[in-house]
DNA sequence: GCGACAG
DNA sequence: ATCTTGTCGC
């Protein structure tokens, strides 16, 4: 793990070209895992969680979760450094190995093209895409109020992602690519993902769990 | 220089 | 991320 910004920043550059952006990814991906992390007042204690949903009944079929430290200072862009280490371990605590990572964050749509969805596909070799509440970067407009409209996110005249309405008329999510996937696929995946609510029930599954472990756990480890 | 800034 | 009441809508 890297200790500072200079460091950390580093780290993403020399692992960005190891990102494949071929696609197109798995178009019927059997088993999908969802990531999240939450965080106690102090913001240092924290638990990640990983859901591991039937893509086709979005039964939950596996889950795994750990308690830990922020292994890194919260930096814009630099995001990714302080969850990593704990949802490597949830991650490597699954039995069910997931078709694709859906992670609570971005992919592409970062400064330099490689937020938390790229770091954890090229570390796992998994597909991964990244759904974001709200943007980091780029320019984009409203897209329609309907299920499924959307428009493209902007980083001057690069698409890097999208703005994408999972709900009739809720506030849109931000879709990039992380890895072994193309942006098409990975809107679609979202979509598929979010039947009922603005998020996907993948991250839905895991924001509950790491919220519950966390509170189970108050107090030490 | 100023504002913006995933979770 | 987390702290927070009521409130509007299905």
């Amino acid at each position: 793990m890297p200790r500072t910004v200079a460091e950390a920043e580093a780290v993403q550059d020399r692992l960005r070209p190891l990102v494949d952006l071929v696609g197109p990814g798995p178009t019927a991906p059997r088993t999908v895992a969802g990531l999240d992390v939450a965080y106690a007042e102090d913001g240092e204690r924290l638990a990640a969680a990983v859901t591991v949903l039937d893509a086709a009944t979005l039964a939950v079929l596996d889950t795994a979760v750990t308690t830990g430290r922020a292994a890194f200072d919260y930096v814009p862009g630099l995001f990714a450094f302080r969850e990593l280490p704990a949802l490597l371990t949830a991650l490597d605590r699954l039995t069910v190995q997931p078709d694709l990572l859906v992670c609570d964050g971005h992919g592409l749509a970062h400064p330099r093209r490689f937020g938390l969805a790229c770091h954890l596909g090229v570390l796992t070799g998994r597909p991964a895409v990244g759904v974001g509440k709200t943007p980091l970067i780029g320019d984009w407009t409203e897209p329609g109020q309907r299920r499924g409209s959307w428009t493209p996110l902007l980083d001057g005249t690069e698409p890097v992602g999208r703005v994408l309405r999972t709900q009739d008329g809720v506030k849109p999510v931000f879709v990039s690519v992380g890895h072994r996937m193309d942006l098409d696929n990975a809107c679609a995946q979202v979509l598929r993902l979010a039947p009922r609510y603005r998020l996907p029930e993948t991250t839905r599954a895991a924001d509950r769990l790491c919220r519950t472990e966390l509170r189970r756990s108050a107090g030490r480890g």
